[in-house]
RNA sequence: GGAAAGGUAGCUCAGAGGUAGAGCAGUUGGCUUUUAACCAAUUGGUCCCGGGUUCGAGCCCCGGCCUUUCCA
């Protein structure tokens, strides 16, 4: 392979990147590799400080975050993610030749080191280098050393400066991954079969939001990205899979905010014969799981940028359960659901919830329920029965026909998990969703309302936010800080 | 879509109409147990972009781009 050594993108950063340049061909000058390949370890550098032991024969690889320069030795940090340890290099060890390699590497470089491990005169775990090989040059400067990357566009659209910089934002995508993990074994050792469903769509159903349109040229139909997995994973609970989950990604074409990004995770999970309490009972208990697992305990600290503690969130169980209209009555006065829609209207006037002219009745109750209920519960409610409008998926009470059997969570004043009693009879579901469209000008999935009509057991459903789960376990403020690569509009 | 705040060196940030600044990073020199290493010297700028006001604009005005927060 031949490179050219005419980079136009050099030129903008001047001496910072002629540099490096220098010392990348001065490398190869020299007969090393500035871009290695394989390199056998023996410990990562971040278990290797953990689990640490004099004079153990030690091969470690990682990226160099820091350089002391003595003259004739050097200390260097070769981190992981998951930690760092130190390299003690001494000029007479290692021979002139690579010592001369030495001086020409740069915070940022990859390396990997061989050598004898042994704690320096300040207690300080580390290897003794005995040999360095160069893994990869590193071209271009790293993040400020202590600050990091603040700059939110730097963090968002150069996502790996933000995790070589910031300690915090690898622990938050480490332990993401890893709760994304423990949630999938907890759902299996239960008995739940992870099942992958359309991303693409002919109908986008199983929840009411703008979905983007999409085309396929060779069936020569517009198409759409998912809104939610449900009307698939319901057609695999008629076609006899009991316990089904999928965790999915699901576009939704609105507005991007602190919370919202228009590709988000969530899980769906569906279990037969059960129904919304039952869900309840499970969401508790694995989120709960989560917590002591991940989160040392039940008690959620949120810390701000100087790690004072902002907000706790208590997990103690068990959790509250409340009706929905309770819940608004308890806010808005006990009278709220005999007020007519004037008298609401002028309700919310008083309490200061901005309502538009448009809403109708149960979508006005429901901004009273947003803005003085959901926003103000930092820790969980299962918010029970809400108005029937609201979720046409889900089965209508039996003793209340306007309201529905279904839970939504709230924690850290968001909506975390709605769960139901899953609507089985297909007459009254397709009642349900023409009432729905005829607002929404929303297509009818009416594959989905055949199946139905083979039979479908009772059930009930969960789905999960993911990211904002993951933001409330993990206390970050914005989606964005959960999400390694956040939509951002295109720069120019 | 609307409102507010922000955009200055590679990074983090000062700069309140009068010569463009600091710390870190970089470079050079010194230093063989340092860890935000230290000491000395030093390089580095399209002040987001485009107009305007002014003798003079990073700063004031207008328009645009991007980011954040709040609202719809």
């Amino acid at each position: 392979m031949s490179e050219s050594d005419e980079i136009s993108s050099t030129e903008d950063l001047g001496t910072l990147l002629k540099v490096r340049r220098d010392k990348l061909n001065q490398l190869r000058e020299v007969g090393v590799d500035p871009f290695g390949s394989r390199f056998e370890t023996t410990h990562a550098p971040g278990a290797l400080r953990e689990n640490f032991q004099e004079s153990m024969t030690v091969r470690v690889a990682g990226r160099i975050t820091a350089l002391r320069d003595m003259g004739k030795s050097q200390f260097l940090d070769l981190s992981d993610l998951n930690g760092r340890i130190q390299v003690f290099v001494n000029k007479n060890a290692i021979g002139d030749e690579a010592w001369q390699i030495m001086k020409l590497l740069d915070i940022g470089d990859w390396i990997g080191v061989a050598g004898e491990t042994f704690i320096t005169k300040t207690g300080e775990p580390s290897v003794k280098a005995a040999e360095v090989t160069v893994i990869s040059k590193s071209l271009r400067p790293m993040p400020s050393k202590w600050h990091g990357v603040v700059d939110p566009q730097i963090k968002y659209r150069q996502r790996y400066l933000d995790l070589i910089g910031n300690e915090r934002s690898r622990e938050i995508f480490r332990k993401r991954s890893l709760m994304v993990a423990e949630i999938r074994r907890y759902l299996q050792e239960r008995g739940f079969l992870e099942v992958e469903t359309p991303m693409l769509q002919d109908v986008p159903g199983g929840a009411a939001a703008q979905p983007f349109q999409t085309h396929h040229n060779a069936l020569g139909m517009d198409m759409y990205l998912r809104i939610a997995p449900e009307l698939y994973l319901k057609r695999l609970l008629i076609g006899g899979f009991e316990k089904v989950f999928e965790l999915n990604r699901s576009f939704r074409n609105e507005g991007v905010s602190r919370r919202h990004n228009p590709e988000f995770t969530m899980l769906e999970a569906y279990w037969a014969y059960a129904d919304f309490e039952k869900m309840a009972d499970l969401v508790e208990d694995l989120i709960c799981h989560l917590a002591e697992t991940f989160c040392g305990g039940l008690q959620i600290e949120h810390r701000n940028s100087e790690g004072d503690v902002t907000k706790v969130i208590d997990l103690s169980r068990p959790w509250r359960r409340a009706p929905y209209r309770e819940l608004v009555a308890d806010v808005a006065g006990n009278d709220w659901w005999d007020l007519d829609t004037k008298a609401k209207r002028e309700r919310c006037n008083q309490l200061g919830v901005e309502i538009s002219p448009e809403m109708e009745d149960y979508e006005i109750s429901q901004q009273v329920f947003e803005k003085l209920v959901e926003e103000k519960s930092i820790n969980p409610i299962f918010v029970t029965h809400v108005s029937k409008e609201l979720v046409p998926l889900a089965k209508t009470n039996v003793k209340d026909g306007s309201i529905v059997d279904v839970y939504e969570l709230i924690i850290n004043g968001a909506e975390i998990s709605p769960g139901y009693s899953e609507l089985n009879d297909p007459d009254v579901q397709r009642k349900r969703l023409e009432e729905q469209a005829g607002e929404e000008i929303q297509k009818i999935d009416e594959d989905f309302l055949l199946a139905l009509e083979y039979g479908m057991p009772s059930a009930g459903g969960i789905g999960i936010g993911i990211d904002r789960l993951a933001m409330m376990l993990l206390g970050a403020e914005s989606i964005r800080d959960v999400i390694l690569f956040p939509q951002l509009k295109r720069k120019e």
